[in-house]
DNA sequence: GCGCAAGGTTTACATATGTAGTCGCCATGA
DNA sequence: TCATGGCGACTACATATGTAAACCTTGCGC
């Protein structure tokens, strides 16, 4: 069952993976369009920008494609794959590798709204069929 | 505020996670008693575990209750609590909020077995009620 | 042509984290 | 009573992470 992952297991971290939203949300953007995005809510400066830009084309986590004298950078991995990845380690580190448990858990902590449980099973029901 | 501050917000780490669970299995152990736990799975040394326990009980996730010139540790926040914790920083660092977005993702991406789907059915089911 | 602005690269530095050694104290058995 | 071993506290040190300044190169506008 493993992933097509093949990188040693460089992780994103926390403020890295601020960055990756929004290539993910749009890719091929230069270090200047990304600041313009986090900068503000995020209260950084362009240079921090440009340090983690750096450090996910490092860890192979982004695409830096020449474009005249800068780069427009770009996902290496697919979000799906990244929150895939993330979800699983929490499901392995505290619900045993059972997913179940953690949805479990969500819905006794009542973290799972009516709205919630009713979209849950709606998609159940989807995906017996 | 004096030094037994209380911040609900101090991080437990991936080693010192470890320790936590150990606690939460059995609380009021000793560091021998912990290493004895984790120390050959890990692959650390009773001073690594001391160190652990140390700054546990610095940010507050540990008491140390004085037993003769040694210490019984015991967790002083609840599995649970750490885990609903983690579990919605989870969901809205990834799925907007969303818990059902991320029952969605495990199910899509496979993540839940046949069995998973049919756990989940039955939990839902017995919450409706 | 030339200086400036835009971009990337290097360097910086504090705090966090993983991992562990060393120090000093003291209860206990010889 | 005295050496020992067990224990927490203090110290250590490399790497990771957050955050950014300094620096270097080069295309462009004037």
């Amino acid at each position: 069952m493993s992933t097509s992952e093949e990188h040693p297991g460089e992780r994103i971290t926390e403020a890295e993976h601020a960055v990756m939203e929004v290539l993910w949300d749009r890719p091929r953007q230069t270090a200047a369009d990304v600041c313009e995005e986090v900068c503000a809510q995020r209260g950084w400066s362009l240079a921090t920008v440009k340090t983690l830009l750096s450090r996910l084309v490092q860890k192979g986590a982004l695409l830096a494609e020449p474009d005249g004298r800068r780069f427009l950078y770009t996902p290496a991995i697919a979000r799906e794959a990244y929150v895939g990845g993330e979800s699983r380690r929490l499901v392995d580190r505290l619900f045993g590798g059972s997913a179940a448990s953690l949805v479990a858990h969500l819905a006794e902590s009542e973290a799972l709204t009516d709205q919630d449980l009713a979209e849950i099973e709606a998609l159940l029901k989807e995906l017996r069929a």
